[in-house]
DNA sequence: ATACTAGGCTATGTCAGACATAGGGTTCAA
DNA sequence: TTGAACCCTATGTCTGACATAGCCTAGTAT
């Protein structure tokens, strides 16, 4: 009906989030980089064939998310890397769907797991409930069945198995019924995904990732949180040697990726190790 | 001047930022609850004096920050209290500025703190560089400056204290030079302010909280990532006491989950949040 | 009587055009 | 060389209008 609608708003209805996402993707693969321009308005108007308000109000995300600088009567320039949000849920989004992996900040974001999801995983086999457990285990059977979907051969969805895997850390950051660390759940996906993105694991070691994770889930559901400490522990391992840096998924817990650290004092032993 | 001056935007420039500010004094202070609609546009237009485009832009910054929730042709709603991003920073500084003191909130951030401050502090006595040192040690002497302002008989300025305090543990976090924890100093600040803004310490209790500050800060300079931890957590220990989660100070480094909420907040024994 | 549909009302989403003002550069004079 | 006055650009804001989603109500058919 009515082809020539003149406003013709058909489609969605907000366009300013459309704008924010699209923006969002040369900004996160690096198209935009920090210190430089963006288009001025009136040309991301007739770029996008949309209203200066839609496109203002799709400015004004990527401004509240520290991602851009809006300077009145110059335009809109893009932040410093370091002041983005990184934390915000749609940021944490953005990095997982857009950004190509980098290295450093993989590894950075691997160093806070790596410090905290033992203690998190203590904290959750105290407070976990009946219904993080469910969950736990319904992420858990997402992740076995895409890996058998691999192993009976067909062509195999890296997909299906990072977005459980996701999942599966996620009910355990939300285990712990802190408000802090359940929010921190959101970097878990650039996380995961952006590795499974580009490793290249053999179904053997899926299945030896996929052990470590159900030992830590028997761990919470027993509610042993020195043990699920220790299991956490385990399942960061394995993921250091996916990401590469250990070259062994049971060598200790190298705690710094990049190792230029001038420490004169020897690393911490881990306390309990039973084998 | 022209007094009849049509536009009028004699005072600020950034309006939109002027709406979210005052409506979130409202939102935090708990004027508006969860659930609740906020008043429309237009009445909103009418109360701040502004057109609809500078009260939705307004809006718009609530809505990205998971706050409200705008529904088409209904009106804006109040999310749950769980979207919030609590770990952005304008939240952050909007809970120090107008949230009451929630003692289960503060205590669930004392819980995140108490749990990674001594990693962090480990991690910051590897990493550390002159310029981070240089900016605890000018936090540091805030803190000291306004201790000894308050013992020299004036009336004492608690949020300067507050203040250097949440700026040293600040500068900590970034010494990590790690992005995630970098982006985490920004929950210190409710989590210092209003611990402050309501308990009453002692002269006496303070200077053994400076100096707890400082042999952490020596032993960061000394880059003893072991001892560093050791002191993080005899600094949180402190911390613990003046938020009544523990009874003394000594009191070793009890995990706080389990006993947490002594006096004024009677802890439930599910700890299932439906009423 | 119940269920389903059609219509109207409300409040938000979008558009168009206009003016005001901050930032930055340029020109000209002391 | 330096300073001030000028102009241009791009963003901030306003006004007024229409389009559409959500919701309530009334009317009709079975």
């Amino acid at each position: 009906m009515s082809p020539a609608a003149s406003h013709s708003t058909n489609a969605s209805r907000d366009l300013g989030n459309r704008v924010a996402e699209e923006l969002a993707a040369g900004l996160f693969s690096g198209r935009y980089r920090p210190g430089e321009m963006l288009p001025k308005e009136t040309e991301l108007c007739d770029a996008f064939g949309m209203s200066r308000p839609s496109v203002r109000n799709g400015l004004q995300i990527l401004s509240s998310l520290g991602i851009v600088r809006r300077i009145s009567g110059k335009g809109t320039v893009v932040e410093e890397f370091r002041e983005w949000n990184l934390l915000d849920p749609m940021v944490t989004r953005w990095m997982a769907e857009y950004a190509q992996p980098n290295p450093n900040f993989l590894a950075e974001i691997f160093e806070f797991r790596h410090a905290t999801e033992p203690t998190i995983a203590a904290l959750a086999a105290r407070k976990a409930t009946a219904r993080d457990l469910l969950a736990m285990e319904e992420a858990f059977q997402g992740m076995e069945a895409a890996l058998e979907g691999a192993e009976a051969g067909e062509e195999w969805d890296r997909s299906a198995f990072s977005d459980h895997d996701v999942a599966f850390h996620a009910a355990i950051y939300r285990a712990t019924h802190n408000l802090v660390w359940a929010q921190l759940a959101h970097i878990l996906r650039p996380s995961i995904t952006l590795v499974v993105r580009t490793s290249n694991e053999t179904a053997e070691e899926l299945r030896d990732s996929l052990g470590r994770h159900r030992h830590l889930m028997e761990c919470i559901r027993l509610r042993r949180p020195e043990d699920a400490e220790e299991a956490a522990r385990r399942v960061m391992a394995r993921t250091a040697f996916d990401l590469g840096i250990t070259p062994d998924p049971d060598a200790g817990p190298g705690p710094a990726p990049n190792a230029h650290a001038p420490d004169d004092a020897p690393k911490k032993a881990s306390p309990h190790r039973r084998a």
